[in-house]
This record gives C-alpha cells, sequence and structure tokens, in this order.
DNA sequence: CGGAATCCGCGGTGATACTG
DNA sequence: CAGTATCACCGCGGATTCCG
C-alpha cells in the first residue's frame, strides 16, 4: 500500500536540499508550518488587499479606509499593526496638532506587494469566470462521482 | 479638515474608469466587493496552499494528506470540493474496486498557481527575516509614535 | 484624526466516529 | 481509499463606544 503514494513525493525527505529546485514541489515539511504561518497572516482577509493598496507612497489611515470600503476600524488597526510587526510596513506618527500618522511599504512588504497586485489582478481578469463556475456548480453535486 | 485627506485619494470617484491604468493604484469600488470575495477564498488558510501542492499532475485525496500535514480531512476535502466549484481544479473518481479519486488544476487554476507559487516562494524566502522582525517588534510597542 | 476597549455572533476549524 | 456526519471550540471579525 505504501508503494502507491510515491507517486510524486517520493523526495519528501530528501526535498529538504530540494527547497532550490521548485518552491512547490515537495515541499520540505519542516517549512511547511512556517509557510502556513505565513500564509495565513497573509491571506487573512485584509493583509493582502492592505499591502496592495498600499502601492504608491505613504498613505494616512483614513485613506486606508476610504480605500477599503469594507473594512473596520478594528481590522483596519489590527492587520496594520500585524504587518507592522512583520516588518512589511512603516508606520510614522506626526505628533502634531491634528494627530497625522502615514503608513508605507517597506522594501520587504513592496515585494509581497507585487504578489498581492498579481493576486488581485488575477481575481479581478477572473472573476466573471469564476462567477459562472461557481453558479453552475453551486448546490449543483451529485450523490457521487459521476462524470469519469 | 477636508482638505488635508486630499493627499493622494482625491482619485477616489473618478477612480471608476482608471480600473485600466493599474490593477492596485484606486481599485474601482464596485470590484472590490469581489476582489475580495476571490481574495477570501483563496486565503481561507488552504486553498493556495492546494493549489501550490496541486502543480504537476493529478493527485489522489491521500497524496495531498501527505503533502499537507496539518490538514484535516474535512478541510481538505471542503476546501477541494470549494475549489473545484470555482474551477480551479477537476475531481476525477475511478469507480474501481479501491476507489481512487484524481484532482487536478484546471488552466484556470493554473494562473493561480503560479501566483501561489510566488507566494509560496517569497514566504520561504523572507521567513527569517518576518520571523526577526516579528520577535524584535512582538509587545514591543511604546505608548505611541516614537521614532519618528 | 487615529486609535483603544468592549461586547458578541458567526462560521471556520479540528476530533472523532461512521459509511460505501 | 475516500469520503460524510456530527459536535464543540475558539478566534476572527463587525458594531459600538470612549479616549488622547
Amino acid at each position: 500500500m505504501e508503494q502507491t503514494r510515491e507517486t510524486k513525493a517520493a523526495g519528501g525527505a530528501e526535498a529538504v536540499g530540494a527547497a532550490a529546485i521548485g518552491p512547490c514541489a515537495a515541499i520540505p515539511a519542516e517549512h511547511m508550518a512556517f509557510i502556513r504561518e505565513v500564509l495565513d497572516r497573509v491571506g487573512d482577509k485584509w493583509s493582502l488587499l492592505l499591502i496592495a493598496v498600499l502601492e504608491p507612497g505613504p498613505l494616512r489611515y483614513t485613506d486606508l479606509q476610504r480605500q477599503i470600503p469594507g473594512i473596520s476600524q478594528r481590522m483596519l488597526t489590527l492587520t496594520l499593526r500585524q504587518l507592522q510587526q512583520d516588518g512589511l510596513i512603516t508606520r510614522t506618527a506626526y505628533a502634531e496638532v491634528p494627530p497625522r500618522v502615514e503608513y508605507a511599504l517597506t522594501p520587504l512588504g513592496r515585494g509581497l506587494h507585487e504578489i498581492a497586485t498579481s493576486l488581485v489582478g488575477w481575481a479581478a481578469a477572473h472573476h466573471d469566470e469564476i462567477r459562472e463556475n461557481r453558479a453552475r456548480t453551486t448546490s449543483a453535486q451529485p450523490s457521487a462521482g459521476t462524470r469519469a
């Protein structure tokens, strides 16, 4: 029974050194945990969007709120802080009479921003396609494996 | 008080027609909702990872479980089904005596896969950097804007 | 203006057990 | 092998309120 599972995961053990070959095929299990961690942080509903929106220059708190209609102050602040802790964005507070705070991408965050942009672009490009597929298959699961 | 917020978001209103310029700068609010939707689906802890892992060829259910250590049957099945509904992956069931089911990327899913790979690659490349940053700033927030 | 604090619900998520 | 079903948890995330 074990030989069947060797389909393509045979390199699981020695994949440790194979990380350079492909970033995805045979991912070293040791890194999986952290990758998941990053993926989770990045995929927490707002982070990527925030990174994507933060593109050009420093943005103020209110600006971010305007650019991301659905977000609440709570989530904006929370996500902002998280991103800052990870070193993806910088927070600059000017202790002026009308308090002003600006958020900007760090070089590290800029790298992620490109990916975020790709993702947003992909979503925008295929959103109708996905919607069609989703509508077509929504609540349309036969009992089991039909269509061979 | 209103003129201060015009920093760079002045194009917020007419950005609707500016969608073709940049995928990210001044995102049309109309698409935001769906982008968030896609982003959320894609960022639901497992989807991207699954897409990334599904890279080369068809994989069986058990293979996927092996490749993604932390996932439960429930989440695997759920995510799989969701991705299938969105037309990102295909599910092929062979009604054999030992039931065999193979999952593979669709062309659409392959597009996302590239992005997922980028993201995973990015995470792997900067995971230590992020960790440092995170450790450095963890529970180290002064009362307010220190370091200008 | 930019947040912090609190309350609270929803659903994502994981164990476990069972089925075909 | 490849799921499905049920349960129970907890943390994300939204709404609201208050502070500097």
